[in-house]
DNA sequence: AAAGATTGAAGATTCAATCTTG
DNA sequence: CAAGATTGAATCTTCAATCTTT
């Protein structure tokens, strides 16, 4: 029969790596976002700080920021709405193209990601890296490597 | 000075394992979604799918259903409430317990799960597993099971 | 009083439509 | 017309409050 495509299915090596994988790293995350919530964060506020704390001049362009962040443009404008009200980040026009819309940190925002960033990355230590060794997360780092990012196969 | 805590931030193999760790699996679980979609279901659904079809009766308990799946009591009441009018699930009284509702795994949630499923599992070893050998997969298996999941350390 | 489940309301996410600028 | 950004409407998620049963 064409067309019939009988299931491989996982055997007991794989649905372990795999299962696990999505096991860990699902708590790890749901840990580290008690962190942050005690900081008055969100993972998606970590992310939008961290980015433009990193970029020249504290500030990006809109869309960058929704592509780096893998956000929709219009949920990275519901996004910084709110960090905007809480004070985090503030908007500015761009002098080059007046399309774009630039997001800027605020003083605000850099006291916030200073302070919790040094208890997020002790909790991708206790929480996750302690528990492997050198080896291990040299490995990891392999793996990972290797698996594709974006449309290609 | 006492309580000063000098942050130790991840050196390069660290953030390599972490950072591919993130980007890898967020890349890999968007694939899968939208395979899923293809089918007209959520990553969401497909657990309530899995779990359900795997349950002795096909039926669950509304509260082990939300444990298993890490939703919360409302999160999976709206969940079913969606499957139900979607014809995937349906609702039944305990005879034991009167407190508790069951949801129950219909004709067609059964279809649905059947379906979906060959192409899941497909999924996963073309975007992940196929990029992996065989020492690779056993030793993230075993990093894997090294992580803590719940509130212990 | 606690467990199981549901509901209302508030907040977040996405799609399509819109507006402005290049 | 395409790119950047925003808005409205629909959907989803979560918190607190509520209801029933144990």
């Amino acid at each position: 029969v064409y067309g019939l495509h009988v299931t491989r299915w996982l055997d007991e090596d794989e649905m372990r790596a795999w299962r696990g994988l999505v096991e860990a790293f699902t708590a790890v995350q749901a840990r580290l976002l008690v962190d942050l919530q005690q900081h008055g964060l969100d993972d998606g506020d970590y992310g939008v700080l961290v980015n433009l704390s990193e970029a020249p001049g504290a500030a990006m362009r809109m869309c960058d920021l929704a592509a780096a962040l893998h956000l929709s443009p219009s949920g990275l404008t519901r996004r910084i709405d709110s960090m905007v009200r809480r004070g985090l980040v503030s908007r500015a026009a761009s002098t080059e193209d007046r399309r774009v819309t630039l997001a800027v940190l605020t003083p605000d925002g850099r006291s916030a990601i200073e302070r919790a960033a040094p208890d997020h990355v002790d909790g991708v230590r206790r929480y996750f890296l302690d528990h492997l060794d050198r080896d291990a997360i040299r490995h990891l780092g392999d793996a990972m490597a290797a698996v594709p990012r974006g449309r290609e196969s």
